[in-house]
DNA sequence: GCCTCATTCAAACGTTCGTTTAAATCAGTC
DNA sequence: GACTGATTTAAACGAACGTTTGAATGAGGC
């Protein structure tokens, strides 16, 4: 398997250059550039410029997503319905900790959601979609009030307000407070009376 | 003052294929070409494609940050310090308003919202940051127990949920029930006790 | 008719892009 | 030290890009 040293670096200084400058404003001489690489040398490890981006949006994203079903199960374990406030911190603290863990990768996911280009886009796998469904389960549950649509759209809104403002806030306000501050705006926009 | 037929054909043209291609992934001759307009024609009558970028963008934001501001002042006129309801709903009202009327005009402002180049940024006015600090003042009348802080990370939530949720959410929710949905979701997480 | 000015047009400019190619380098194995 | 397969390298490819140019076109005033 291709020599793993300078396809991670690739993918580092892609990482870095996508969430900077976007996809379409990356180009891959400058991935390469950053890297000490080869300008060949993406076309060598992953194909095309498209598949960089999918890799770079997998590893990205899977630690995310399954640090967040991990905490689902650890509270399903404890109390099959959990309660909104409980899943709204489960959901969002994989997305706090990974991107703070990691400088950039905020910007890199708000890229992602806000590039219209199917391109960007092509490269969600099915664990996506499954722990989201997962969730939308447990909050039907703990919202047995809510019509599907006013859920389908909290749910939107989850995401929405967690990638946007880690985006931009991270630079005014520290991690751990805003990381309480999204906790506490969800939770109470999740459990409203239905409209 | 330039033929305004060509001009505006140009505009219209270029805020469709923004909205769905991004900034990058729109070239002129792509724009020209569907506003039925020769190809030297964006550079006569706006300078260059990022001028013409700024131009789209304040077409389609200016009427809705005043329509913002003549909200807050209907409401202001009745009650000095108006609940926080009433605040998202004056705040929220226009942009579903305005992007309802033009199609895309969600995608657009989440196009120019995502992408993280400072030439997609650039184009914002001063009037933007007017009705910003408005309503900021609004809000802090409203919830005088919220550190300035968490009412700046709760105003951005507002911004994040409006424009994420429009750009995606129209397929599915109709917009009468997804603008009710949206205050109740809003109104809920800004009235949220003080972390 | 002629001049003026704004607008449109076809054509080309130079640059940058993603990708490909074929030779060069390197690490093991015999 | 030669063979093999994986990796890196320099160079080039054709296409697409934003922008510029200079001539052509059109309408309105004199």
């Amino acid at each position: 398997m291709t020599n793993p040293d300078t396809r991670t670096q690739i993918l580092d200084a892609a990482a870095h250059l996508f969430a900077e400058r976007g996809y379409r404003g990356t180009s891959v001489r400058a991935v390469t550039d950053r890297a000490g690489a080869n300008l060949a040398a993406v076309g060598y490890h992953f194909g095309s410029k498209a598949e960089l981006l999918a890799a770079v949006a997998r590893r990205v994203v899977e630690p995310i997503i399954t640090a967040q079903c991990a905490a689902l199960d650890r509270l399903l374990a404890e109390n099959p319905e959990p309660p909104v406030a409980d899943l709204v911190a489960a959901w969002v603290g994989p997305m706090f900790d990974e991107m703070s863990a990691a400088e950039g990768t905020s910007k890199l996911i708000m890229m992602i959601l806000g590039d219209p280009a199917e391109e960007v886009r092509s490269w969600t796998g099915p664990a996506q979609s499954t722990v989201y469904d997962r969730y939308l389960a447990a909050f039907r549950h703990a919202l047995p009030a809510l019509s599907p649509e006013e859920l389908w759209f909290r749910m939107r809104g989850l995401l929405a307000v967690t990638a946007v403002d880690r985006a931009e806030g991270a630079c005014r306000v520290g991690g751990e407070e805003s990381r309480a501050y999204a906790i506490t705006f969800l939770a109470a926009a999740m459990s409203a009376p239905p409209t």
